[in-house]
DNA sequence: AAACCGGGGGC
DNA sequence: GCCCCAGGTTT
């Protein structure tokens, strides 16, 4: 293992490799802690380059957070369609309120207060902490984690104790180290995770801490993190039916607990295969929504999911008796709540026939 | 501690 | 096809 010590003297080269490299991302344009806040919430388990447009297209509609606090729901759901975890949408509107009333519309600027705003865990609050207000306050993501498993040579799942809290520790003792620097250090790491310290073919020849590392010295760059083994993936074939009448789509509002909670979807079957167990996901056959002609197929993945969706045409047999249906024109459909595998018939053409 | 929660891009 | 990504909440 290398000791601390190694990571100071790789603390300089990796700060200087950044402060040299970085890219140029547009929530690293501003130090308003709202504006670097929804970065980190959209960043949440999606990469950068997604974020990039979603960040835009949501401060340009909320510029401040009264504006945002202000919302309708359905609005903040619809500029976050196809981002997916939408739970964290709903936290962030809700957060944003509690900001606004309780925080005279300041991002709270203690670790304690941001960790108690609903989606704002232990890495959003060092993330707008550091990187906004420039407090000495350490973060671990996927990024961190998989760096210093490799850097340091730690053994076991970084998601897991003893491991998960020996990260943080190390963290918070090199944050320490710096004086004033905590938002470019804590951004150097992740950096290095992301451009070269990456999950496969790391490329440490290019490193600016390789010297130090206990993975390259003992060629072990592919053997740490050792992360968990992934959960096994359900395939899910479904009937997804386009309905129209009257220049208008039929569309229907997803359950509120669950997958993809409260968003509206095209009207979908799941079709349990013979022996198979239905996914859930989906609701089953039932006679009100007839499938017709074949039109084509989408495939789409959400979390440990392989969804397979045979795109109908449909004919509706009575309205009413369906919970959550509606019409709605294709100009209103586009700025609507969708799931993303509804955006993905939108954009897929299916409606333009 | 483990399950749940989207979606996509890179290999 | 598989991996995993600037995580948080709930049970």
């Amino acid at each position: 293992m290398s000791p601390l010590s190694d990571a100071i003297l790789a603390r300089a080269n990796v700060l200087a490799w950044y402060r040299r490299t970085r890219r140029d991302l547009p929530w690293r344009r501003t130090r308003d802690a709202y504006a670097i806040w929804i970065s980190e919430a959209m960043l949440q388990q999606t990469r950068v380059e997604t974020v990039r447009g979603y960040w835009t297209r949501f401060l340009e509609r909320f510029p401040t957070v009264e504006a945002l606090a202000a919302a309708e729901e359905a609005e903040v759901l619809a500029l976050w369609s196809g981002l997916g975890y939408y739970g964290r949408a709903r936290r962030l509107l809700a957060a944003a309120r509690v900001v606004t009333e309780e925080h005279s519309g300041r991002f709270p600027a203690t670790r304690v207060a941001a960790e108690a705003l609903p989606g704002v865990g232990a890495y959003t609050a060092g993330a707008v902490l550091s990187i906004a207000y420039g407090l000495p306050e350490a973060l671990v993501d996927g990024n961190v984690a998989r760096v210093f498993c490799r850097f340091f040579g730690l053994e076991g799942d970084p998601a897991r104790d003893p491991l998960k809290g020996d990260l943080w520790h190390r963290a918070r003792a090199l944050v320490a180290e710096g004086e004033g620097d905590a938002g470019d250090w804590n951004q150097a790491l992740m950096e290095l995770g992301a451009r070269v310290c990456t999950a496969r073919a790391p490329t440490c020849e290019a490193c600016p801490a390789a010297d130090g590392c206990a993975a390259v010295r003992a060629g072990r760059t592919a053997e740490l993190p050792q992360l968990a083994a992934a959960r096994p993936v359900r395939r899910v074939e479904v009937d997804l039916l386009l309905v129209a009448r009257a220049g208008r789509w039929l569309v229907e509002r997803r359950p509120p607990g669950g997958a993809m909670a409260g968003l509206l979807q095209f009207p979908t079957v799941e079709r349990t295969p013979p022996g198979g167990e239905p996914s859930g996901l989906f609701a089953l056959p039932d006679d009100l929504l007839e499938p017709g002609e074949l039109l084509g197929e989408v495939r789409h993945a959400i979390t440990h999911h392989r969804i397979r969706a045979r795109v109908r045409a449909g004919r509706a047999g009575y309205r009413g008796a369906r919970e959550g249906l509606g019409w709605l024109r294709r100009s209103a459909l586009v700025d609507a709540e969708l799931t993303g595998m509804a955006r993905k018939v939108l954009r897929a053409g299916f409606l333009e026939r």
